[in-house]
DNA sequence: TTTCAAGTTATCATATATGCTAACCTACAA
DNA sequence: TTGTAGGTTAGCATATATGATAACTTGAAA
């Protein structure tokens, strides 16, 4: 896998988390309180600076009350 | 997260790994090499016995030519 | 029987995700 | 000015994902 396949995923990742997230009107302060975690966590996934897993992007998932598909699905699909 | 959320997660990926990956005609080993990775991790994976990060789901995705969020997304929708 | 493919499991080393604290910055309000 | 909220970043310890090898079982074919 190269550089910028792993830049993509990132980058789908952050832009679908951050953008729901302020759809909800949530900080990461709040969301990262729902996920039981602390806000310099949710920042380090919202920056792409963490491969995140699976459980995490659940917890996130769960938290925003979207599936685990919606977290990581394209933009305009 | 309890338990039971994890396993219900961790059967999800497993269940959607197996079935396109047989459905493709494929075995572990092969598509664990189009992976570039062993069959031990694969069965590893599919065993749902490893918190799969979104690297290792978008390479496996990418072998079995589907989408990161057909991936992830519950068999009957 | 022997041989092979498919899959499982144990084990190890290494890399890194996670959980956390603390310090920092910016913008804005009191 | 002095908070305060939102976010970022560095750094640490611990847990665990990953990559790999090897041993094993099962089933099916020669």
């Amino acid at each position: 896998m190269d550089t910028s396949d792993k830049k993509r995923i990132l980058s789908l990742i952050r832009q679908n988390i951050c953008t729901i997230r302020k759809q909800k009107g949530l900080s990461q302060q709040m969301l990262a309180s729902m996920c039981d975690f602390e806000k310099s966590n949710m920042s380090r996934i919202e920056a792409g600076r963490s491969n995140v897993t699976i459980f995490t992007l659940s917890k996130i998932a769960k938290a925003l009350n979207i599936s685990l598909s919606d977290i990581v699905s394209i933009e305009d699909e």
